[in-house]
DNA sequence: TATTGTTATACTCTATAACTATA
DNA sequence: TATAGTTATAGAGTATAACAATA
């Protein structure tokens, strides 16, 4: 299982550097492609304290690919959205995630590879991660 | 498969905390149980560059938990092995990331357990990582 | 010449602590 | 007072390039 992780973990680092970002860059996108979100809740699904996510969303910010809007209701909140390149970027590397993911899982026969992700499914829960 | 990864990284980094050690170096400690491997070696397991080990090495041979020993054949060559310290920790942080990896299979049956054991073995391939 | 490993340098990522502005 | 976010600082992790020693 440890071993599968990494190759998961492989396939998505290779994505992400194929758009020259770092995965934490990649998976900062991936979590606005529902919307824009708020600083602590990012830090929230990241796992990260808020002065990382300061810097992550500076650098990430810096290259164009995200915008910081204030809070209307809140005027110490910020909202981080994507922007038009930095959907593009999003998707991309989700769609080649998914791609890389399917030519590893494509060995194995269809009603296996159903098994194997209602088990997964059964191991991750309902919450959210 | 990504939530996947993500939940196992976690417990897998969750293991290393409890042992104060980054997820990098308790990979590197994992990859030495089985007996001492070259720098060269080592970059390659872990697809590192050779300046990278150098500095993870460096760091944990600070720590007392592996030593650098030179290599008889050849005298450009160095062998990166566990000290007795470095070896409990390593065998603990394995245990550890083992029962909860279990834990979080615990809830399925044991049929189903065995079923996704052989279908990870499948996408993961006979070559090792 | 090629290979093994280190050093120098620069950047990313992360956390802790102190801070500002707003609630 | 409490919360949202930033700044300052320090350390880990990583890569590229230049280097030393050995093959």
């Amino acid at each position: 299982m440890v071993r599968l992780t990494h190759l998961v973990q492989r396939v998505f680092d290779d994505a992400s550097r194929h758009h020259d970002l770092t995965p934490q860059q990649a998976q900062l996108l991936c979590r606005l492609v529902d919307g824009p979100v708020g600083m602590t809740e990012l830090g929230r699904m990241l796992h990260l304290e808020k002065s990382s996510v300061t810097g992550l969303v500076d650098r990430v910010e810096l290259r164009g690919l995200i915008t910081r809007a204030r809070s209307t209701e809140d005027r110490r909140a910020w909202y981080v959205a994507l922007t038009e390149q930095g959907e593009r970027v999003a998707v991309d590397t989700h769609h080649e995630v998914i791609a890389q993911l399917e030519k590893l899982v494509g060995d194995i026969s269809t009603s296996d590879r159903e098994r194997l992700i209602s088990l997964i499914a059964g191991i991750i829960g309902p919450q959210p991660s």
